[in-house]
DNA sequence: GCCAACGTTGGC
DNA sequence: GCCAACGTTGGC
């Protein structure tokens, strides 16, 4: 099993969102950043944990935990003209963007902020804390995970 | 709201 | 294939 962290902007959509979708779930649409996409779409694997992330916010931070309940699949807002995520480079005969699905499992019962995590040793190699990163999906090894869940 | 850092685009 | 210009991300 692996482990990773997902970013998300709360005004769009944050952990409260997920949380209130029926079923607790929904589709990670819209990312348009190639790495990310061969993440989503060969990498990420049902069972799979993920931390919710909140970026771009009065309190950046880890603030949940969910989980991978569908492997990657084309993100089908590439090809709608109406979507804000829409790329006419993508079409159903040919997707471009992919994305998975996830569940929520809990909150966390508190905010990990990104200062604390910039302290905390052991995390030195995350992209989340090295200055200019804006990849927003990345692995999460087993010893980051579990520094991290040793915050809470 | 500012702006540094980065990814993407497109002219040549 | 280079690289300048541009747009976006995201912390502060």
């Amino acid at each position: 099993m692996n482990y990773w962290l997902m970013k998300s902007e709360p005004d769009v959509f944050g952990i409260d969102h997920l949380k209130d979708m029926p079923k607790q779930t929904e589709h990670w649409d819209g990312v348009r950043n190639y790495q990310a996409r061969n993440m989503m779409r060969d990498q990420m694997k049902k069972g799979d944990l993920v931390f919710f992330y909140h970026s771009n916010c009065k309190e950046p931070g880890v603030v949940g935990i969910m989980e991978v309940v569908k492997e990657g699949y084309p993100d089908f807002t590439s090809w709608n003209p109406g979507s804000k995520y829409y790329d006419p480079k993508s079409t159903e005969e040919n997707p471009r963007w992919f994305m998975v699905d996830i569940k929520f499992k809990r909150k966390l019962k508190r905010t990990i902020t990104l200062t604390e995590l910039k302290q905390q040793p052991g995390l030195e190699e995350m992209p989340l804390i090295r200055r200019g990163n804006r990849l927003s999906i990345m692995p999460v090894s087993r010893q980051e995970w579990d520094i991290i869940l040793g915050l809470e």
